[in-house]
RNA sequence: GUGGGUGUAGCUCAGUCGGUUAGAGCGCCAGGUUGUGGCCCUGGAGGUCACCGGUUCGAAACCGGUCAUUCACCCCA
């Protein structure tokens, strides 16, 4: 066993994974390319003073901090921290051109830095699969973000998920209604464990919280669709949007109300929204909202803007305990083997020939047996193997062996080119 | 930040009540005679039983600490 470690919560990336990770990453690019975003990237580090106060008391202690110029740990000074999300980075970049062109959608996936303690489906390190919508106010926004994220779960092969949709608004609305509108975090979380501990756990933690029953009474009665004083704008705000947002493709049911949906991060202004599965106990695998006041935070200029993230480690999860992970790609789809010094040359060429013609070629670099470079060849999951040997060269020949099947045939190279090709489709 | 589980070969794991040379499967290496893989057969390498300390005649096993990892809570993707 090395005596070598990782950073807690993170990991390597070992070819087998990157492979399916790759497919995952290529198909939801592809469809945020399809619904008209356009790509951004900014650096793993942002100044401190940008991330801080932008997530909340929970949030801002998980922030990855940086040692002032990598020194001064004596003194614990830090003035950089790697990015905990992707939508403050964006809010950034917004403050900083505003030459931008104003609707501005973009979709960045890099990976962003917690410091939890890990569990299943939660790293330390982990990729996200972000889209924004920047200079609009339309609940088109909002209908946008969910029938892309929507989308690209359903490219991916997603059947079964739930979006829930709630509106900051309509909870602020409940904490004033029971008298606590300063303390609507506590409310907050205490209600976001509904499903978790049940009604009784909640009043336990709200009674906790010292919440007068009468309160609790409101509250729940709220919930369960109770009048909520002034929020009929917010309700249909929520309404439009699920219309909005059926009419972009988004399956009638998928998007469900919910008014305990609370989502921690502070600086959500209005309709917020998560994408849970049910199968694999993992809780959200994509989340977001409305959040109008963040731009402004960095500039002045107020913008508002609304987006939604994709978590591609739980996606992964998911879909490797559903064996939603197709096949896979392979290194190669054809092994050449290095016979001898004396055919070195035409191997070479036949390799260079392969390549030319599109064909994922790996070429075995130390020869040796013969059996053993076909054991190689197996190890790549290529299909066909190509020998050339001295009397293959002589004739101007090669020999192209069908891994599957054992059957080999010696043919021109051009021609051996060409049917690799076809059969490749 | 809080609580639990686990740590034995490269991997997945056995290892009885504390007992002498610590095992299996898979993988790896070599061979089964010439230029052909998978299957099969034979042989082989590979271990500080995570680390440190304690109890004991004797510890992989029991106790304590450390480290690592994992799961749950909090919160989150």
């Amino acid at each position: 066993m090395a005596e070598v470690h990782l950073p807690k919560g993170m990991r390597d990336l070992l070819p087998a994974q990157m492979q399916a990770r790759l497919q995952i990453i290529d198909t939801v690019r592809k469809v945020f390319a399809r619904f008209g975003f356009e790509p951004l990237e900014t650096p793993a580090m942002e100044r401190i003073e940008t991330l801080m106060g932008k997530y909340g008391d929970e949030g801002d202690k998980l922030i990855f901090r940086v040692l002032k110029r990598g020194e001064g740990g004596e003194r614990g000074e830090v003035d950089q921290a790697l990015r905990y999300d992707l939508t403050v980075p964006l809010a950034r970049v917004l403050a900083m051109n505003p030459g931008l062109a104003m609707p501005f959608r973009r979709y960045q996936i890099q990976p962003v830095w917690r410091a939890d303690r890990p569990q299943k489906g939660r790293f330390r390190e982990f990729t996200q699969c972000d889209v924004d919508i920047a200079g609009s106010e339309s609940p088109l926004c909002e209908a946008e973000c969910l029938a892309v994220a929507s989308a690209a779960l359903t490219a991916l092969g997603f059947r079964d998920f739930t979006i829930r949709l709630n509106d900051r608004r309509i909870l602020a609305a409940m904490a004033a209604a029971i008298g606590a509108p300063d303390r609507l975090i506590s409310m907050v979380t205490a209600i976001d464990k509904l499903d978790k501990v049940g009604e009784d756990g909640v009043r336990k933690e709200l009674a906790a919280q010292s919440f007068a029953p009468e309160a609790a009474d409101l509250l729940f009665s709220m919930l369960g669709g109770g009048p909520i004083p002034e929020v009929e704008a917010y309700e249909a705000g929520l309404d439009q949007i699920i219309g909005y947002a059926h009419d972009l493709g988004v399956a009638p049911g998928r998007v469900v109300k919910d008014r305990t949906l609370a989502r921690g991060l502070d600086y959500y202004t209005g309709p917020v929204f998560e994408i849970v599965v049910t199968e694999p106990k993992i809780g959200s695998i994509s989340g977001g909202g409305r959040y109008d006041e963040l731009v402004g935070m960095f500039s002045g200029r107020k913008i508002p803007a609304v987006g939604i993230s994709l978590g591609l480690e739980r996606i992964f999860v998911v879909m490797e305990e559903l064996g939603m992970l197709g096949a896979g790609a392979k290194a190669a789809e054809v092994f050449v083997t290095r016979f001898s010094d004396a055919t070195l040359s035409e191997t070479l060429q036949a390799a260079a020939a392969l390549r030319d013609a599109g064909v994922p070629t790996c070429l075995a670099l130390d020869g040796g047996k013969l059996g053993k470079q076909l054991q190689q060849a197996d190890k790549t999951g290529a299909r066909w193997a190509v020998v050339i040997g001295p009397s293959e060269a002589k004739a101007g020949l090669a020999q192209l062996k069908d891994l599957r099947s054992g059957s080999q045939q010696t043919l021109p190279l051009t021609e051996l080119v060409a049917q690799v090709k076809a059969a490749l489709g």
